[in-house]
DNA sequence: TAAAATTAATTAAACGTTTGTTTAATTCAA
DNA sequence: TTGAATTAAACAAACGTTTAATTAATTTTA
């Protein structure tokens, strides 16, 4: 139905060194020859496979998105029962997904916002209602449990998310210029990193706990 | 001193409508015949008035943050002295200046990622640093007046704040999706973005002043 | 002020590359 | 021996840029 994509060994690899060129040059800069090139195979191989440069392009994108369905189904079934913890784990599950997928994220970034319709555009549009779903079951959680202010939006909630984190990582480069850190040490972006999760957990947990007096 | 760009009127009206092409379609997925397309203009004169497309995009860029720039410092002379009304003012200001730049605004969204270097890199770097810049002045001035806390790391506040509008905006015909609201309506439009203004003010509110009590 | 000279603006056509894709021949594996 | 995989070469179309000729505007000269 469409995600059985039934791709050998050569089209994924295909697709994981185009990837990388795609992230790096974007999409429409980058030439099937620049493919070839990278992937060390015929440039006839790319329409071979996979048709055109532009289904190419959508094979990518359907096995990302469906992999972070499933990654994100995973999170709501997980049995972590209080609130804030469940939106810290969230936010953990994002920032370190992005980290995983930094290629594809990147491209997903770049393309998104031209997209008006088409197969690119339903990807991408279930994959943020899956997101928003997400957010939305753990806030209901915590609203019923008393925890959480009422006033809520789930989809500013998201909005203020995904949007922090994305920003981060498309801006990372700046944010090194700024603090005369070189951006490419492993040890500092860790640290970084860890800074990100906690200020994003400590400001959501201001907003959603906000006028709630703890009676504990 | 680079500034001073001494543009002429056709000059500037063919760097009006490119920049809606750049914005529609990708500056790299845009040609020069689009270009000459939309401007009414014959093909030669872009390289003719600027060098190369590529310069095209510079002029563009220079110009734009020049006047970003002009804007936020206005801000930083305003004289509002209530810390929180500077905050508010401030996202007031960021979202306003997205609406009125929105073709800039989606551009160098696209671009900023893939930029290493170069003056495309500086132009947005400097700009960004102004941004931190007006942001700390706020925080500091809370902080000193005892109403925001003392642990705040402004390049993390201006990632929040600037990715969530980022967000809004290069995701708003998904929201739209999602809400089952035709993205045309500027009635619509209005009421949303006052909604992602409050949000946004909320959410700060309660994260600046988070643990201080109020003894008003 | 009117004609001449000079500079600026505009044009259609052509330039050499590069683009994504296809072809037809060949190699490889079952 | 059949079908899939791989190749170098060729394809037309589109690319950014330049050219050389022409028109429009401005300045200089008489």
């Amino acid at each position: 139905m469409g995600s059985e994509q039934g791709l050998n060994d050569k089209q994924l690899w295909i697709m994981k060194q185009s990837l990388e060129v795609f992230a790096e040059k974007g999409f429409d800069a980058t030439s099937v020859r620049d493919i070839a090139q990278r992937a060390d195979v015929n440039v006839a191989m790319i329409s071979y496979y996979f048709g055109s440069k532009e289904k190419l392009l959508e094979a990518i994108f359907l096995n990302h998105t469906n992999n972070m369905k499933n990654k994100i189904g995973a999170i709501i079934h997980s049995r972590v029962h209080d609130p804030l913890q469940k939106v810290d784990l969230l936010i953990d599950t994002y920032v370190d997904a992005i980290v995983e997928n930094r290629s594809f994220h990147l491209l997903m970034m770049r393309e998104q916002v031209l997209l008006k319709d088409g197969l690119l555009y339903n990807y991408i549009r279930d994959m943020k209602q899956h997101n928003r779903t997400l957010i939305e079951v753990a806030v209901k959680a915590g609203q019923k449990s008393g925890i959480f202010q009422k006033n809520i939006d789930v989809s500013f909630l998201a909005i203020t998310l995904i949007g922090s984190i994305n920003h981060f990582f498309s801006n990372y480069k700046y944010l090194c210029d700024a603090k005369a850190v070189p951006a490419e040490g492993d040890a500092y972006q860790a640290e970084v990193l860890e800074k990100l999760k906690n200020h994003l957990k400590v400001m959501y947990k201001a907003f959603l706990t906000y006028g709630i007096t703890n009676k504990k």
